[in-house]
DNA sequence: ATAAACCATGTACCATAGTACACGTTCAAG
DNA sequence: CTTGAACGTGTACTATGGTACATGGTTTAT
């Protein structure tokens, strides 16, 4: 199962500009090609771009994820260092669930004061909050 | 207590040209200005801020922020449908947890298969992850 | 009364993460 | 054997969220 760019964006979900925007930042290896010049991916690489967009929308950059890459990709250089890199991010991570949690709990309570579930007026939520 | 734009900066705890951006974008209200022009603020406007910083650091846009805004301020416009963008918002925040608690597990993981603390190599979580 | 420090406005610039376009080549169908 | 879709490269442009700077007015301390 191989595919050319536009079919594997497709696959993917993103823009087949994406995709070459992705080789550029090295987050995907160059491409086998065709004869012609034509990059060939497989299915490996869909579920490559999938973890990347993945852990992209929680808030990775790109850059954090080139790094993590490093370990699927047995590299070396961008290993060094992953076990600090990586215990930072988990903390990380973990103060924004907590986080995150206060922010369900003011979402609630926004809700609760919306007596005609369409406005919300006079609302001390916020300010209980900054 | 009031404050001109650097010493409200500093008590922020981000750049002055942050907060004039802010003003740009409708975040801060116009504030009150000297006889000579020279903006002026007040510590419920660093409460605003530092609100402001909060919940742009868990993943709300600060056009998604300008909106929840519309409650502090009572503002009827951006208070139309606030039950709907609040709720909408909830369920984000609710799958932004779940993903990131599977992503904890992963980096902890991660940390588990660093025998010397230092290098991470043939990792097939990453894989299991896509 | 003059320099330093601060403020104003406006515009330019930066990084990140793409997206679009121009221009040329290749492939596949009619 | 030509025409159109898909591909290649390179460059420009977009949006978001700032940051920096040029130019000029204001305030304060000496």
């Amino acid at each position: 199962m191989i595919y050319h760019i536009s079919e594997f964006a497709d696959k993917c979900g993103v823009n087949k500009e994406t995709i070459r925007y992705y080789e550029r930042k090295n987050l995907l290896q160059e491409p086998h090609r065709t004869e012609a010049g034509y990059r060939i991916y497989s299915y490996d690489d869909v579920k490559r771009v999938g973890f990347i967009k993945r852990i992209q929308e929680l808030g990775f950059s790109l850059s954090e994820i080139y790094k993590l890459l490093g370990v699927v990709d047995k590299d070396e250089v961008r290993c060094q260092d992953m076990f600090e890199f990586v215990s930072k991010k988990q903390k990380e991570v973990q103060k924004q669930i907590e986080d995150l949690k206060r922010i369900e709990t003011m979402l609630d309570d926004l809700k609760q004061r919306c007596p005609d579930e369409k406005q919300l007026h006079s609302c001390p939520i916020i300010e209980t909050l900054t």
